[in-house]
DNA sequence: ATAAAACACGACCAAGTGGTCAGGTTTTTG
DNA sequence: CAAAAACCTGACCACTTGGTCGTGTTTTAT
């Protein structure tokens, strides 16, 4: 459940359309100096109170707004009108909407590299793996947005966070393998290819997510925090009998 | 691996945006009477042979974009540009980018209710599951557009094929389900709720396919066929011992 | 208090979009 | 072979979109 990997990935924004894109937009808070026409003589340390706030609010708009309708789907007059404020003050703190997606996608990422436990190799498979199955369960369950938009973004073929996950997740995953490999190794487990059981298990997770749309559709309702709990419980024990661990 | 329902599920286009939408698009190959101006007069059967192979092609390069660049992002212009025909022309065969995306959404429907055998019931529960799993898998091996248009759609609330689906795809989820409870009720396989197995499996192999690009960032290179064999029988024998089916 | 920076926003624009249409050419039909 | 249907396509249009700009207002620092 604890980190393991610090991941400093930023991503940097791609020139997308044939618009000029001068600078970075202002992600998690950290805002840079910006130079247009002649405003700002020295660079700004934090923002302001308000444009921390705005910010924030922002954000959140537009992760809900690209969940929904996908990055080329969404205008950022629909996020203006989400959080009540001119289209023309949203372009104010992020200069443009791919900004904007980047630093949404950003934010997500860093929730991303929730892993295995430091001392995961020297634990029981089972208890790390549970815990594993049930942080993602539940990130899915908290977040179906963020998921959603990264679940676009990879099926498009990651244009814009490529880049930036790419050394990162494949550390991450290469990591999380060795440890399940150890575990063969010490004959704790049955001979799996790690990498398989790692997209059973995002596969999965990722499904309660992405899919809830179907879910309730063919539930009539979306799923109860005891269905969801269930859910939990089948995902787990079925993964963890799959592996001879119980 | 044999049809259980047939589902004569036929997308009917929704108005979209603001333009006028008059009639359907003709999807599969059965072309529909139209009237504009006064040209046909006798509504015709199934439109010529030129016509049966413009359809297909446009389909099989509409395909190709909407699952690289989802329905907004892509334009009629790119798709014209895939199939080295002018815009006006696809847009005779298809009198609207909506109606092309149904139609494509149709044929997509048409392999999605593969489900269990009519005999699923009598059959050895460890049989029909492996059999359903290696179905899925190979779907997402031979087709990973389809899959990334449908999982796209689903991830965006399923606003073109809600209609087409809602029913068909609870009917062959219910079925499924109580086949599988079936199974339960008779001590063939552990007490489980069905609709969190049908979960699982969709969402495992619906990866496969989704983020193949994942998988290829990981790998440095996409799965041998070898290595997706190995991968199918992971998936298979995981599941059917979380079942305590072996 | 006052200047400078930060914030707010209506009006505007260039580019790209889906879709139409008129008039042509080719194919099919009788 | 001629008429009718089917096919083809460049030109065009209405509309949406991301993004800019000028100017006005509020906040912050000194």
């Amino acid at each position: 459940m604890t980190q393991t990997t610090a991941a400093p990935n930023q991503i940097t924004e791609t020139t997308e359309s044939a618009s000029a894109q001068q600078n970075t937009a202002n992600a998690g808070g950290k805002a840079k100096g910006k130079r247009r026409g002649a405003k700002p003589v020295v660079a700004k340390q934090l923002g302001g109170a308000i444009r921390q706030r705005n910010e924030e609010r922002i954000l959140r708009a537009a992760a809900e707004v690209f969940a929904s309708a996908g990055y080329k789907g969404t205008s950022v007059q629909a996020i203006a009108d989400k959080v009540e404020l001119p289209k023309a003050n949203i372009l104010y703190y992020f200069k443009s909407k791919a900004g904007l997606y980047t630093a949404v996608l950003n934010d997500i990422l860093e929730m991303w590299n929730q892993g295995f436990d430091e001392r995961a190799i020297e634990r029981e498979p089972a208890d790390v793996i549970r815990e594993y199955i049930l942080a993602k369960m539940r990130y899915s369950r908290t977040r179906p947005q963020e998921s959603k938009i990264f679940a676009t973004e990879i099926i498009h073929g990651a244009p814009v966070i490529r880049d930036a996950i790419d050394l990162p997740m494949v550390g991450w995953t290469k990591q999380k393998a060795s440890v399940i490999q150890a575990w063969v190794a010490q004959g704790k487990m049955r001979a799996i290819e790690p990498l398989y059981l790692l997209f059973m298990i995002w596969g999965t997770t990722q499904f309660y997510a992405d899919f809830d749309s179907e879910i309730t559709m063919i539930k009539g309702r979306a799923l109860s925090d005891e269905e969801f709990s269930k859910a939990e419980d089948f995902v787990v024990e079925t993964v963890l009998r799959g592996l001879a661990l119980i």
